[in-house]
RNA sequence: GCCCUCAUCGUCUAACGGUUAGGACGCCAGGCUCUCAAUCUGGUAAUAGGGGUUCGAUUCCCCUUGAGGGCACCA
């Protein structure tokens, strides 16, 4: 069992190829299959280096691994290079320019295909003329018979042909999608494809089934987009005499508005989410619901998890909208899951980048401790715990005018804190509430402000495991600063 | 225009032809609580429309409508 992902390297990485490639992958980790990667990158003009780099970090960042393709390697000058690791290579659709001559020359031969020389001029003509008569728009097959003399003419005027494909008249396709069942279409539907250009590189639907073929694929997963070249395909495998995949398309993933996932319209790189603070193991979670589920509607996934219950008969038919709720939701799941060092580890770049001191380890981690169930995304973290490890306090504006009233509490509280024992949680709590007893306040007029003048904030983490983590120093020494900033507009009237 | 595909709460989805149409996200209300969260409980909300087949259709068939994809010397 062979599966391949094979993306055209134009442009970003996105979500539905990210999705295709983790559904590959998937289905052939589930039953001990190879996952090969390989380059579609015929289309010399749009493809370049840096968005297979960019495919393959997205995958490395997802947690995918493949058994062949592309690698990185570093010579001996410092480049980088890439190079085909793998018994089928290359795996770069460039470097296999003398198969797809060579196929092509057996089709010609085989007189499964021709030589065409009509130019764009006329095949636009050809298009406007169908288009105003309401016709089907398509090659009509012109150069299907041309006479060995006429090519002879053509050659001598110095055009250069493109191969077609013949397609047989009057025949039925029809092939087994694992995930819709019998799709079927009529050939006189398809019109003559090109299959080489007339530079020699091969088009889309000749060099896939080339490929596929040479490197023994025996499943194809691919996006719906697909269905209507898998006519095209099966009719190339037919005239090459060669086993026919199996095939199963994919849903789109659509945006909000229902409309193709698009650059402008929530369609991000995969990398950004990365950037973004989104975990590998919440983004594959939900890619993989996004189009597939269980019988129990299952929602949180680990990875293993999705390995062994994926199949493709669980596949939806119908395309999916991409809901970044959802998503943000199962990314806050999978980050409960993961130790404080852990989140410390894969926030590290988040946290230096928003200008934290990001060292001792141990005690931006304590920090983390303390805030962890609210973190959604990993990016949350440095607004999360910076006012924590920050020498000075930025005060909201709210609490320092909630804060005007509250002058004597906090001269009390500073008093207190100057002298409690043992600064732990647990005591700092307990001589909080004796403070609030012994002046007959209600607790919520102590510890609010309390919580205003050491965060500058009114949320945060629970009050006194704040106060251990800052220490009585620091503790005391912004009560006191927050008690300079209040004294003029105060009117101390609760105590 | 022609061809292909699809159609269950706002969203992701579940339901051998027989269920009070289930779960999850979101939203709303409440519990817990030092705030915010987290968490727990409850609530809101769907079979696109019309015909068949059947004792009985979300489920099978047809039509309509809607959505998406394709019809390149793009992939």
């Amino acid at each position: 069992m062979r599966v391949r992902f094979a993306p055209s390297p134009t442009g970003y990485f996105h979500i539905g190829s990210a999705r295709t490639a983790l559904y590959n992958w998937l289905f052939a980790r589930g039953r001990q299959g190879k996952f090969v990667l390989r380059i579609e990158d015929t289309d010399e003009v749009r493809s370049t280096v840096g968005s297979i780099k960019s495919i393959m970090k997205g995958l490395n960042y997802l947690g995918i691994d493949w058994d062949e393709g592309p690698a990185i390697v570093r010579d001996a000058s410092g480049e980088d290079r890439l190079i085909s690791k793998g018994e089928f290579g290359p795996y770069f659709q460039t470097l296999r320019k003398n198969f797809y001559n060579q196929w092509a020359d057996k089709l010609l031969e085989k007189k499964k295909a021709y030589l065409c020389f009509c130019t764009k001029d006329e095949l636009e003509d050809m298009r406007k003329k169908q288009i105003e008569k309401g016709e089907r728009v398509g090659y009509d097959g012109r150069c299907r018979r041309l006479t060995p003399r006429e090519r002879e003419k053509f050659l001598s005027h110095g055009r250069t042909p493109v191969v077609r494909f013949a397609v047989p008249a009057g025949k039925r396709i029809t092939f087994s999608d694992s995930i819709r069942g019998e799709i079927s279409v009529n050939s006189e539907e398809i019109s003559d494809f090109v299959i080489l250009r007339a530079n020699g590189t091969p088009m889309y639907n000749f060099a896939c089934v080339v490929d596929d073929h040479m490197m023994k694929i025996s499943d194809v997963i691919r996006g719906e987009d697909h269905i209507s070249n898998t006519p095209k395909q099966i009719l190339i495998y037919e005239a090459l005499g060669w086993d026919i995949p199996n095939f199963a398309h994919l849903t789109m993933i659509l945006d909000v508005d229902g409309r193709r996932l698009s650059k402008r319209k929530g369609a991000r790189s995969l990398l950004e989410y990365e950037d973004d603070g989104f975990v590998r193991e919440a983004l594959v979670n939900y890619l993989a619901l996004l189009g597939w589920g269980t019988k129990e509607s299952q929602n949180i996934f680990d990875v293993g998890e999705l390995v062994s219950k994926f199949s493709l008969g669980r596949c939806t038919s119908s395309s999916a909208i991409f809901d970044n709720q959802k998503l943000l939701w199962l990314n806050a799941q999978h980050i409960k899951k993961l130790s404080a060092a852990e989140i410390y580890r894969r926030s590290y770049r988040i946290l230096k980048e928003a200008g934290l001191d990001v060292y001792p380890a141990e005690k931006v981690q304590a920090a983390i401790s303390l805030e962890r169930e609210k973190i959604k995304k990993l990016s949350d973290i440095p607004n999360l715990i910076g006012f924590m490890l920050a020498e000075k306090v930025e005060y909201d504006k709210d609490v320092l005018a909630l804060g005007g009233d509250c002058a004597e509490v906090l001269k009390g509280l500073l008093k207190l804190m100057k002298n409690i024992e043992i600064f732990k949680s647990a005591e700092i709590e307990k001589e909080v509430r004796r403070f609030s007893k012994e002046n007959n306040l209600k607790t919520k007029f102590v510890f609010h402000p309390l919580r205003w003048a050491v965060s500058g904030r009114s949320r945060g983490p629970s009050l006194f495991e704040m106060c251990e983590f800052m220490g009585r120093e620091k503790v005391v020494e912004r009560i006191s600063v927050f008690l300079e900033k209040i004294e003029k507009g105060g009117r101390g009237e609760l105590l």
